[in-house]
DNA sequence: ACCCCTTGATCACATAACAAGATAGCTTAC
DNA sequence: GTAAGCTATCTTGTTATGTGATCAAGGGGT
């Protein structure tokens, strides 16, 4: 049984003539008389009655309800691929916490307010979980910190933090190692590539251990920041973008530790459903204005 | 897109592995990936990863579902036609009234019991609108009265009643003609054949017009009858099976009025789906037992 | 009642699509 | 490093498909 077969089928219902059917389809007539031929040969059963008006039989209804879910569902997926059209399609994002909460809500607004019929699905964890989730195909795409060493993937970078650290007094230079081992941090949850990053300057620092502190929200740990709980460490711009607001101060970090950068990783570009695709394009026109901003703002 | 690719698709996408697809879907490899590789060129997006472990793209997930629909809708397509299942299925019948009181419930039991699957509509009404009914598709099958006289019909005759005259007391001759004028006559509601045969019947006795009273149900036409409020005229099998419940009598009718063929109509055979095929099967076996018990309990 | 027009079936032929086998290139595992 | 297993590619013979011409049948108009 071929799909062709049953379109014309569905049409010789629809127009209730052979001649008329392979007009309509591009064809000629002798094809629907061979394609409808063919089709009662292979059900053993007489589908269109020809005697006086054409019309199909009661099999062959009962052939064209089933043609019909088939027809539909075949023009869906080509839909999905070859059209203009997003409708039905699924994204799912896999996202750091910190990426979630800093830079992907304008993204996904962007991408939302363009194609709201893609169902989008988010989905947060660590580097490590998401990488894997994503050789595992249970996501689309992820927002990373670091490269990929997987390779046969395309990665691209989309974002470029400069860590600060963040204090409520104005800082010369990074705080003594005595200050450092007795000093709070805050961090988002664990897991969180910038709490990594925490650690690593502590290390840089000579500090083995010092209390992290666990915050959900970036408004908390800027407040408690600003209160003198303790020390953050955060990209420069969001700081910037929320100084006004906070009586807060920064210092440059060694840029080794300072920059953090966060890819986009998914599979080859060939294999993005158009849904990708655009989200892509999304991502990178946001990424780009986004740059623009921060550096006209940031001058 | 053709079934068949689909088909290796999700071969594909549950084995991970081309060999193993062409194996068991009973071809070669190379067919395999021409398959995967035509799909794959038709809609411009990779749907298998090749690199290390085969495996579908996130794009080959996103048609897999729409393939999932195609497949499973023509599935149950041929196993409609092919298989000796026949759930799903669908069967409407038309009948007259009488057909549906008297003879069709054995009919439906049995059918309904050897095939409980089957959506069974049973629509009523009188032989020319069933008729209508049938060629304009709006059902399946008919009981009629009488040949069809449209040609190309599959017409089998099913039962054959003799009608007889019914009354609370015994007659030996036709009444007279004076007592017909005068007579109310029992029938079942408007459009039924056998009040078409009253009306024939008092023709023939030279009567042009009688009262001729509407019942609803069988039970209620025979208490009547048998309480002395008129005649009626039914099956002679139907008031001997309801004789001992009620006191009636019966006289046979002239041949020419009392022989009332129902014959079932249909499309050619050629055109039936299996539910409609095994409908005949069943009206065949009851009918024959039927006769079979009405010829030795009439004798 | 006749003729004409339209419709679907059939046939022959050219072309395209397909399946199968052999081989080469690549990856993975030992 | 080698061997085994996998997929891509190429070739070939066969099948399937699309097309146009022709034939038979039915319906409508005169």
């Amino acid at each position: 049984m071929q799909l062709k077969s049953l379109r014309l089928l569905m049409g010789v219902a629809e127009t209730g003539s052979f001649v008329a059917t392979a007009q309509r389809l591009h064809t000629v007539q002798s094809n629907v008389t061979a394609h409808i031929k063919k089709l009662e040969d292979e059900l053993g059963v007489q589908l269109v009655n020809r005697s006086g008006h054409v019309r199909l039989t009661t099999a062959g209804m009962a052939l064209a309800e089933y043609a019909e879910r088939m027809l539909s569902a075949h023009d869906e997926a080509v839909s999905l691929f070859k059209g203009d059209k997003v409708a039905g399609s699924r994204l799912r994002i896999g996202a750091m916490e910190t990426t979630t909460a800093l830079r992907l809500p304008p993204i996904l607004a962007a991408f939302h307010g363009a194609y709201p019929e893609v169902d989008l699905q988010l989905q947060t964890g660590p580097t490590a979980s998401l990488v894997e989730r994503l050789t595992e195909g249970l996501v689309d795409c992820v927002f990373v910190a670091g490269r990929l060493d997987h390779p046969h993937y395309h990665l691209e970078k989309v974002f470029s933090e400069e860590l600060v650290l963040v204090s409520s007094t104005p800082m010369l230079a990074m705080p003594s190692t005595e200050e450092l081992l007795t000093a709070t941090f805050l961090a988002f949850r664990q897991g969180c590539s910038y709490r990594q990053r925490i650690e690593l300057l502590l290390a840089y620092c000579g500090v083995s251990a010092a209390r992290i502190f666990d915050l959900g929200s970036l408004d908390a740990m800027l407040g408690c920041v600003a209160a003198g709980m303790g020390y953050t460490v955060l990209p420069r711009t969001t700081v910037e973008a929320h100084q006004h607001r906070f009586g807060i101060h920064c210092l440059v970090l060694p840029a080794p530790i300072a920059q953090v950068d966060t890819y986009f990783a998914a599979a080859q570009p060939a294999t993005w459903t158009p849904a990708l695709a655009r989200f892509v394009d999304t991502l990178r026109q946001v990424a780009a204005s986004d740059t623009c901003r921060s550096e006209s703002g940031g001058g």
